[in-house]
DNA sequence: CACACTGTATTAGTTGACTAGTACAGTGTC
DNA sequence: GACACTGTACTAGTCAACTAATACAGTGTG
């Protein structure tokens, strides 16, 4: 059910909130339902029941989860609303006018480059030379 | 004319390389201009030679300088292009796009995730509860 | 209360990112 | 070649991120 890289540099827990944070996207997991307890999602994954506590922390940090100790963790009721795909996206649109505005571009400006960028990404495009990774 | 915050947390040779960006962007430090030399920077800034160098490589990856072993760090020509701010949005817009897909949402989604995030972000606005700083 | 489950807290080991110290190597001028 | 500059390479120390081991604490059922 769950994959995990045991490489450096992208750590599990992260890897153990990516998974969860799908689930509760694709509706898997629903409002008010149980995430595995710590323990077994631990055993499972062999994998320190600290490594699961931190993603589950993580989770309820932006109000995916809550825990109530002793019970266990809950998908809390507005998770469904937060993972809709136009709230993830308002997410890095406003990333965007944000280093638009700093660099005094025009919002015209702004969506003509994501545009640009829509053409560029449907045909595969030859780029210039190199660039980051990042 | 530098200046370093020495916290943990943001590594002073990405500062270097950040105030050095700028200085490319406003033209500052035009095509073809020699950087300062490693020791003298480092001089200036208290901090070790290899720290500056670090910074000249991170901008010679990104190919904004070359260097000239024995003769110095030099700006490039397409620096100033590079650092146009239309291309430096257009990074940003990528990974929206990018993610726009991934999440199966439209061209028109996106776009108008971005015009909704030019709105708020001109006013004040209350957003919902709390939020990843990221 | 005993028991079996749940989450929580404390402590410790490993590892890579970052910075520094110091020696090496190329360039140009005299 | 000597000298004063330039970048480069190697080594080492410090610190925070990540994971684990283990003990603590709450909940619910018999």
């Amino acid at each position: 059910m769950f994959e995990l890289n045991r490489d450096r540099g992208n750590p599990v827990y992260l890897q153990i909130q990516a998974q969860l944070e799908r689930r509760i996207a694709s509706g898997t997991l629903a409002a008010g339902d149980a995430l595995p307890s710590v323990r077994a999602l631990a055993k499972q994954l062999r994998v320190n029941p600290n490594t699961v506590v931190r993603a589950y922390r993580e989770l309820e940090f932006s109000g995916l989860v809550e825990t109530r100790h002793g019970e266990g963790t809950f998908v809390t009721q507005d998770a469904g609303e937060q993972m809709q795909p136009e709230v993830l996206l308002a997410e890095r649109a406003a990333q965007l006018v944000n280093e638009a505005k700093e660099l005094g571009l025009t919002k015209e400006q702004a969506l003509s480059a994501v545009k640009s960028a829509w053409r560029k990404s449907s045909k595969p495009g030859k780029s210039g030379k190199s660039g980051k990774v990042a």
